[in-house]
DNA sequence: GTTAGCACTCAAACGAAGCGAGTGCTAACA
DNA sequence: TGTTAGCACTCGCTTCGTTTGAGTGCTAAC
């Protein structure tokens, strides 16, 4: 109490603590502790200890005879300095590092496919709810391909193959007046002028161009360019994926219905996801939301653990893990460690271009 | 008792109980059908018909003092003659019928797109959760165009569109030697050869006959024969989609979290779901599967309700309403056939082709 | 500074009492 | 013969008091 400060002693016992109740589910008395984890110390001075450590804010009591939780400035402390990570509590689900790693080499599927397998990887693994926010946000992608296809008269497919080798079409009608050697001959033009080019630059002037170069009439040429404006919609749109959601009720926190409703109600706003999950990748690699950290309120009890990943530079996407606040932090940062290195020995094999 | 065929006053109150029961979510007793549905008959009397009809299988106590609920045998007999099916409480709703009208007109999605819009509306109508089953299944289906499309050196995109507008594409990894000249080639040649078969006729022959026409060693033609299969696959698996699986927890049958737990696990197992929906759908149109009718020990005591869309022959796919066994039948077949003709104007008008 | 001991607190588990919705049965009535 | 009034009975739910026990805070001794 003389210093707000913790001595190493205090650290240790509030580690125990927390170590104890995310383990057991239930409060923490400070028996348990002398016992569990001999420190040489009698439950007194625990109590003593656990006393002063409620004083400072690290710890509260559900009601005056119970043992103590963590609180969120508890759990913070022991996130940023006391647990330790275990990557040894991982390896033996090492049968699915070769699962994601067959798939890669099976064949070059998409990148949004890869992560969508990597958060169902971090779910399993966690037992808690993953939320995949793939795809480059608002950020600045290149067309690496760009492709009007015949389907049959009066119906034209636009495809947009993207730096990542995300692919997006849109099927639109056209004029049955434009013959399959027009549409190819626009598509040659398109692929010409937008390849290479980032999403946002194409712009009205560009598309003049390709009405002038390939001679066909602008108001013909309108359905396609809404074709095109589709894609482009398509992939600035970030595609948001829950893994899991049920695995949720099987924690002690969910047991109240209401609550479990609210937070499952949640997973379908796919827009709240997207933004809570990316603001917290702004700031890279791996970000921990404890608690009233999250701004939407129905996650109030709950934490947030989100990684990025990139490769070489091209952004893949987010992975948050959605659980209580009393998750397993520990087990929840090496999963999303562990699938990092995953995708990273996936996609580094791919530049051989066997 | 005399006759084990149900004259028609019992009738008239085993479908007051039914009603009673679906509204009020609780036991209903005889003085409650007497005072709310006034048939100039006295509880007393009302009793007496009850203990028929508990002994003739169509309802049951939960306990001695209690009042009556339907059984499996009670609903079944509801269904297929009692209940009468409200097409005025849907109305409210048209506004809804314009979301799904205006998202059609807008542009011509593919129609996985469109019934999983038709789903999310049931979901919301019915306050149950809906679920998709989109494509043909094992059914078979015409191609209507193959291409492929390189994207960059030793990269080429395989796309097919199938009869029911799907497109499928799938990213493969191409001999450098193969220049986009010969893609193209290979490219035409594929499509003349593959447009208008059904998927489950393209064989080996043909794709030797690929090889011999275009000149394009075997081995080069290889892992496009690859994405092609992969293609295939891809739309010979049926599409899985379920919406709104937290609506189940309002009703009070999932209160009990164990139950609801298993059931919104059963709803992330595709192949089980597929198996389930399209097994209904096979006879066609509308079926209701009642508690243990369904198969699925997890749904014993929910009932499903199955419909199944085509439009103009082409077989659009089934939307299953999941709900408690005390599901509001006659909403959700009000439901599910009011998408019937939002789906059915809003493709009636694509022939138009403007 | 640590520890043993003791009085105290309070949620959860248990159980008895009362309530009340609903039943089955019997006897009277039309 | 079918309908109804009346009454005793059943039994799940709620309420409320009691007990239990894990855990605390405090004090006094080491």
């Amino acid at each position: 109490m003389a210093n707000n400060e913790l001595d190493s002693r205090k650290m240790l016992i509030l580690k125990a603590i927390i170590d104890d109740y995310i383990e057991s589910k239930e409060p923490v008395g400070s028996r348990t502790i002398a016992k569990k984890y001999d420190m040489g110390l009698s439950s007194a001075t625990i109590r003593n200890e656990m006393a002063d450590l409620e004083e400072m804010g690290y710890l509260t009591q559900p009601h005056t005879s119970a043992g103590r939780i963590p609180s969120e400035k508890g759990y913070r402390l022991y996130v940023d300095r006391l647990m330790n990570l275990k990557e040894q509590g991982i390896e033996p689900t090492s049968e699915e590092l070769g699962d994601i790693k067959s798939h890669m080499q099976h064949k070059i599927s998409e990148l949004s496919e890869q992560m969508r397998m990597a958060s169902e990887i971090v779910s399993r693994l966690t037992d808690y709810t993953a939320i995949l926010v793939s795809g480059s946000g608002r950020r600045s992608m290149k067309i690496k391909a760009l492709q009007t296809v015949p389907v049959e008269t009066g119906k034209a497919l636009i495809l947009i193959v993207l730096d990542d080798d995300t692919v997006k079409n849109s099927l639109v009608s056209i004029d049955s007046a434009i013959t399959p050697e027009m549409l190819m001959r626009i598509s040659v033009q398109c692929n010409l002028l937008f390849a290479g080019h980032r999403v946002e630059d194409i712009n009205l002037d560009m598309i003049e161009m390709v009405a002038e170069s390939t001679g066909v009439p602008r108001m013909l040429l309108y359905p396609i360019v809404e074709g095109i404006v589709a894609c482009i919609r398509k992939a600035e749109n970030t595609e948001v994926h829950t893994e899991g959601a049920s695995r949720l009720l099987a924690h002690p926190e969910f047991n109240d219905i209401g609550k479990a409703r609210n937070v499952l109600e949640l997973l379908n706003k796919e827009d709240l996801l997207a933004d809570m999950i990316q603001e917290c990748s702004s700031a890279g690699g791996l970000v921990v939301r404890i608690g009233s950290e999250n701004k939407i309120q129905d996650l109030n009890d709950c934490s947030v653990v989100t990684a990025s990943y990139s490769v070489n530079g091209v952004e893949l996407g987010t992975i948050g893990v959605l659980g209580p606040t009393r998750m397993d932090y520990s087990k929840v940062i090496s999963a999303l460690e562990y699938v990092r290195k995953g995708l990273e020995e996936g996609l580094g094999k791919k530049p051989k271009a066997e």
